[in-house]
DNA sequence: CGCCAGGCTAGCG
DNA sequence: CGCTAGCATGGC
């Protein structure tokens, strides 16, 4: 068992892993202490978090509090790589909080949650459970990508314990959609299904990457029950598209309550208009932090 | 019981 | 183009 440890002190900005895990921009990691990611749920800070990336398991946590506290890691494999790619620990938070124009909310917002970062998740897995997001709350979310690695994941032992990496596409698209209802995915079962169809067949989410931003967003449509708002998701917190806004039910009411200006009528001139608000080219950042602001109840 | 949750698709005008 | 009905499920 290979063991490290990042001082999260040295990355500028710090590090909150669990806020980082928990706002529901991540549904691949799940907490070991027998967290359901509630969404009420106890603010420990020592439990351990674990993935399973390319069959590697990976167990994180921080100790000494956020956002400046260790992060100790158990793996079985050197996870300062992969650690530092899932969680973008070369983020300089204060140069992109700099780059952002600052109002009442998103300063609130940036305050509230030093060392909150945007996730680096691998884009299959990102692109189903967003699929799964529609409509949905965040600990159902979880739920149901937990449930599909249970079932249809390859699982891996490791220090005494088994854990399951998320389904290939190909495993996943050997699912039925009967299948899928029982395990709770209601109509998102079929989108599921024939979404990781066309991916088995060779069409990766990935393939986006290197287009220009709008242009990537919709590329990503062509899948199926991906429309715009789960294509900024997957821009965002895979794809590298910084500066994607995700137009969902929480900030369409932050526009409607704090930039009334940026309602444009359309997703496309809205998103736009937010966008430059939030200053363009890490908007998502100042997004995913309002977010979880407004989410958490303030 | 009604309402809501990180919306999308198909079908219409 | 834009607009809307219908869609599953569980928690409060």
């Amino acid at each position: 068992m290979a063991t490290g440890t990042i001082p999260a002190a040295d990355l500028p900005g710090g590090l909150d892993l669990q806020t980082t895990l928990e706002s529901g921009q991540s549904y691949h990691w799940r907490r070991e202490d027998g967290g359901m990611y509630e969404e009420t749920g106890a603010r420990g800070g020592d439990g351990w978090y674990a993935t399973v990336v390319d069959g590697a398991v990976v167990r994180v946590r921080q100790v000494g509090g956020a956002p400046d506290g260790d992060l100790q890691w158990e793996a079985t494999t050197d996870a300062d790589p992969i650690l530092a790619d899932l969680l973008r620990l070369d983020d300089d938070l204060p140069a992109i909080r700099a780059a952002t124009p600052e109002d009442p909310l998103v300063a609130a917002a940036f305050d509230a949650y030093p060392g909150l970062r945007v996730v680096r998740d691998p884009p299959f897995p990102t692109l189903v459970a967003f699929i799964c997001s529609a409509q949905m709350r965040v600990a159902r979310i979880h739920a149901m990508q937990r449930a599909l690695a249970r079932e249809y994941g390859t699982s891996v032992t490791f220090d005494g314990r088994t854990y399951h990496g998320f389904p290939s596409a190909e495993q996943l698209a050997a699912a039925t959609e009967g299948e899928l209802r029982d395990l709770g995915l209601g109509y998102r079962a079929p989108y599921v299904v024939e979404t990781a169809e066309m991916v088995a067949d060779g069409r990766s989410p990935a393939d986006a990457r290197g287009l220009a931003y709008e242009d990537a967003r919709e590329a990503l449509t062509e899948f199926v029950g991906v429309g715009s708002k789960v294509a900024d998701c997957v821009l965002l917190f895979s794809l590298d598209y910084l500066e994607a806004v995700p137009l969902d039910t929480w900030i369409r009411t932050a526009i409607a309550d704090h930039y009334p200006d940026c309602d444009r009528g359309s997703y496309a001139e809205t998103s736009r208009a937010i966008r430059e608000r939030f200053g363009g080219e890490y908007a998502g950042y100042a997004q995913t932090y309002v977010f979880h602001h407004l989410r958490t109840g303030e």
